[in-house]
DNA sequence: TTGCGTGCAAAGGTTTTGCATGGCA
DNA sequence: TGCCATGCAAAACCTTTGCACGCAA
């Protein structure tokens, strides 16, 4: 898959360093952008861009499309997650906004129900479950 | 919730109509567009996206934000499907990108599960679950 | 007559593409 | 030297907003 040659530039090298102090975090290309611009070290957002994109293809990032006018969501997939990962779920709140992890057995019994009776081979990485949070449950219930 | 009146125009009820004979398929804002050009009645995108915007708050019509780029997808609710909603799914496909219905009670056990241990209210209407297809694995296996 | 509805045009925001330049191997 | 990488600028894309005009009640 992988067939391209492809170089060990001081941009790819940088983007993935930074990647990797900040694991189970959600950064978008503008906070890229935004930190190596605060360390003096500016790289262009194509460049970002095109970096990202294909570190997800590698398997060595996740993308998350929380919605359609703001700005894709980048984890940095650490290797010991990889087996976790099928346990592992992204909720979005749609009243604040919040993204939350959530590492549960009991859901990794859809992902089986599907394959099995839908044949339907889930991406939970992929998957971004919507909802409401506690806390702005109680705040609706308040009101 | 809807304290500000609002007229029937002919916009609106044309628009309605036109849902009506569409149930439980997927369409975006441009193809509601095409559709009138085609009948030689254009009606104005910015018209089309505030009349389904309202639909869609008004509980007839459901959202899906399938990917970041692509347009948003519309679908009609049929007033029978009300008590279903809450076992329907949407499965997109990540290798053909089509979109499945999905009619499952046991799926509804996740919102069950979700809210009894972690909390988090589900809106299944707005979730989409990413995967591959039988036929995509299919043809993936082959090769 | 009042004020919402309409739709053209333009803006807004994210992502992609064109292209000349730069840097790795 | 050859070829990929870079990054500025511009395009492409979906969606929202401004505004003047139209139309329902």
């Amino acid at each position: 898959m992988n067939s391209k040659t492809q170089y060990n530039t001081k941009q790819r090298e940088e983007i993935f360093k930074y990647l990797k102090t900040v694991p189970g975090v959600h950064i978008t290309v503008a906070d890229v952008c935004a930190y190596f611009r605060s360390i003096g070290a500016p790289i262009g957002q194509t460049t970002v861009y095109r970096h990202l994109e294909r570190l997800v293809n590698e398997g060595v990032l996740q993308k998350y499309i929380i919605d359609g006018n703001s700005p894709a969501c980048f984890e940095f997939k650490k290797p010991s997650d990889e087996e976790d990962a099928a346990a592992c779920f992204h909720c979005k709140c749609e009243k604040c906004g919040r993204l939350i992890h959530l590492r549960c057995d009991e859901l990794a019994i859809i992902e089986t129900h599907l394959a099995a009776s839908h044949h339907f081979t889930l991406n939970p990485l992929r998957t971004v479950l919507y909802g409401v949070c506690e806390d702005c449950r109680k705040t609706e219930e308040a009101s």
